[in-house]
DNA sequence: GTTTTAAAAGTGACTTAGTCACAGTACTTA
DNA sequence: TAAGTACTGTGACTAAGTCACTTTTAAAAC
């Protein structure tokens, strides 16, 4: 799994700790193995032990709390650059995983034995600090998504989604199917909000894709309810 | 505010921040403050820059999130030798409150300088650990919750604040609007719920009080929802 | 000891959200 | 071209949350 000629390249996509400058901390980067991941394919499972602090190098990781009558919430995802801020705080702990990742794309992923992350954290000050910062970060997520699933309207919180999972033609790739699992609510209540929302001309819908027409009407009433 | 008399004494309500054997920890130890505040002061608040590693000695602490209308969600409390989950993130990792603590009670705590946290840290294994820990219970609750909120029914969850909350005498002593707080929920929506249960005999309720007569009828609802 | 006053609880009528059971519709693959 | 499957739409329902009150109860003020 181990590749020695991209060590130098995938240290690139993570400016923070490529800027790491430390005889320790170089040493143990020797020990990172490259894993990859097929669409559809679990990283980690809730209640699972946790192995490998996750470096995310491509494609698209979402990382989901799931309910025991498979209603889905998505917590966050993960990006070229990302390190899972899960991973990292069941590490620190020593603890198991209390939700699970499943890749979205191919996805190919730097892994870290948790001996060797636990000696960064101790070897490299500049390590550890970002791992606080991370750890907070994965907080504060859990913190905002907690207060829009309790306070938040479904209409504010579907108009947050389409705006920030829109590309650059100003259209979101995605099911009704899969708008319900990011926001933890039902599949029916999306596509009733969906309708509204083209009835009222702010989207146009197609089959597993959603084009933004009044991109200025859907931050409205964001806005407004923030 | 410091009071060295009691210095010895308070660490007993801390067990495992009393087996730390360090001569730099003990040191380090002389550095903390008594705090005291009086029912419904804050401890901090939403956006506050964060100075203290906070310890309770005694009484009750209720940490929150509250909405821009007004509307409430309990995250957790503190008793008696517990450290503020969030207050540790935010030390970590040098960041801001995202969320209040409101004294329920009058309130004791052990406060210890962000400085003097961050040397303790470093200078003391154990203590890291158990800061990591805790930063990791945290991760849980707000994971817990966050499944709760999204996916729990209201009854249920009401149900289970009942036995959580109640004292030794099958009593619950709070008001409707405390226990809408708690979960997040509103008044009416408890008192409705709340009289459901009186109907099926559940409880009996008063002004400002409830009495648990069925106990196993709440425990079973609770039950068979996981 | 009565009268205010304020907090707590109750309730009807409504809107929004989520569930259930379908029916239609459009891609895929055989 | 047909069959199968994933996606979307919809009516009818229950649950939850909002709004605008009223009633009850306890404590404070007189």
């Amino acid at each position: 799994m181990q590749n020695r000629t991209t060590q130098a390249h995938w240290l690139t996509f993570f400016p923070t700790l490529n800027a790491i400058k430390n005889p320790a901390w170089s040493k143990l980067l020797e020990n990172v193995k490259n894993m990859n991941f097929t669409p559809g394919e679990l990283l980690f499972r809730n209640g699972e032990a946790c192995q490998y602090y996750i470096l995310v190098l491509s494609g698209t990781v979402r990382v989901k709390k799931t309910s025991l009558d498979g209603h889905e919430l998505t917590l966050y995802r993960l990006q070229t650059g990302d390190a899972c801020e899960l991973t990292t705080t069941c590490l620190l702990a020593n603890d198991y995983y209390r939700a699970e990742a499943i890749a979205e794309t191919a996805v190919s992923a730097i892994v870290i034995p948790k001996v060797i992350f636990q000696e960064a954290i101790s070897c490299s000050p500049e390590f550890s600090q970002l791992v606080y910062k991370d750890v907070e970060k994965g907080m504060s997520i859990l913190l905002n998504l907690l207060e829009d699933v309790a306070f938040g309207p479904v209409d504010v919180r579907l108009a947050k989604c389409l705006l920030t999972h829109r590309n650059s033609a100003n259209e979101v790739n995605a099911t009704h199917c899969e708008i319900a699992a990011n926001l933890g609510t039902a599949r029916e209540v999306v596509s009733r909000t969906l309708k509204r929302f083209e009835k009222y001309a702010w989207v146009k819908l197609h089959r597993g894709k959603i084009s933004i027409l009044d991109e200025k009407a859907l931050q409205h009433i964001v806005d407004k309810a923030v």
